[in-house]
DNA sequence: TCAGCTCAGTTTGCCGACAATCTCGGCGAA
DNA sequence: TTCGCCGAGATTGTCGGCAAACTGAGCTGA
């Protein structure tokens, strides 16, 4: 039993994704396929999966014949993936509601003592795969297996756009108003929960500059137009 | 000049997907790798690129190993794609409402003139196209791109229920139903237009057999226990 | 009789190599 | 100078082949 199956494709995805939420990608940048398949140590075949697995995902374009870029979510995108993201997380706390078992309770708990753990540890990585967790959680309780594959979906494309115009140095997304909706979910308090989601997710996108297009030196054509 | 570039991915995709939509494809059916490229003329890259499109699309599940399997949804899926399809579609004529030119409402009218010679027709595959793409049509007129993707995924996985679950011979998600949405967005009565399409959804659902399971051949032990 | 094992046949997963396409430098003419 | 052309280099798209994994029939022994 050698150590010889090399890198999954699911691993070569996580990490792809971590270094843009991480910022150390930059969008735009292109992802070559042999310079991958090199740092991976596999084969091109193993980086096109894995590529076209982060295309789904919103993270990266790929333009037939030229290859995969990492995305550059415009102004009018970002606000969309937010719109869309306010109604489908009313719809997760809503359905959410109607069945909760303390054992459902104590997992919302135990994540968000998680996450303070990290926030106060200054452990970036980790922060930034709660924060996004807390709300893959959250779907996942509702039982509703879209749902949860439609979060999924939001939440890697608003990583990538906080990634792109987050303002603050710092994630304000902590974990006190996680704690808040968690509470109202136990205390039955639906309506109430339903609000600080909403306040929530305008608090997190009320931190990103989405006034002005940053970098814009492959959109000089819109610039003039 | 000459034909000799093949079928592309997504024909492969369509005609699968046709012939799945038309029940010419069981659920359960194994899609194997070798006898498809065989069909195709192709070799069996693309078909693979195929089939991970396919899983995408929610019309096949492949096990690692194993291969592609058409889905077969279960009766929980099934409401879970309706009930998220509610949800989202009343979003979608929520946020048409908003900003609709004359050109608009003139699409809409030659879709479902459209969809009325299909019907007159009984041209099936015009039919089932033509059915998918009024909501399709619907949320690209919402502007919003991922309200788009959101509502392409929810038609075809529909499409799968409906091909495993209908009841009746004929569609009766005729184009009548989709002209009274279509004439009370022109009206700008959102409020009634979005109560039309949930008692559209309502009616097509109500329209399948959820009750009891079909084609247990391969799920002999969930029958058992 | 039946549970467990073995082994050939089939199917998928992966890789390296070749063909098609695109990029971007230089080169020449208006 | 600037525009268009072109060819070398680089990158992606596709293919056929090989190794690994699974399936199912047949065999063995209790």
């Amino acid at each position: 039993m050698v150590e010889q199956a090399g890198i999954s494709i699911q691993q070569i995805v996580e990490k792809v994704w971590l270094s843009i939420a991480e910022r150390r990608l930059r969008p735009g940048v292109q992802l070559k396929e042999g310079q991958m398949a090199e740092i991976f140590e596999v084969s091109r075949a193993r980086i096109r999966q894995a590529l076209t697995a982060l295309e789904r995902e919103g993270l990266v374009t790929i333009v037939p014949n030229r290859g995969a870029f990492v995305c550059q979510p415009s102004v009018d995108e970002a606000r969309d993936v937010f719109f869309v993201r306010r109604s489908v997380e009313r719809c997760v706390v809503e359905r959410i509601g109607k069945s909760m078992s303390n054992a459902d309770i104590a997992r919302l708990r135990s994540h968000v003592a998680r996450e303070r753990v990290a926030n106060a540890n200054d452990a970036t990585t980790d922060i930034i795969k709660l924060s996004g967790g807390f709300h893959l959680l959250l779907a996942e309780l509702s039982g509703s297996d879209f749902l949860f594959g439609m979060m999924r979906d939001l939440i890697s494309r608003t990583s990538l756009i906080t990634a792109v115009y987050r303002n603050t140095a710092r994630f304000n997304c902590g974990p006190d108003e996680h704690d808040e909706i968690v509470e109202a979910i136990t205390a039955g308090d639906i309506e109430k929960a339903s609000r600080l989601m909403q306040h929530h997710l305008e608090h997190v996108e009320s931190e990103l500059d989405l006034r002005e297009v940053r970098d814009m030196s492959h959109d000089l054509k819109a610039a003039l137009a």
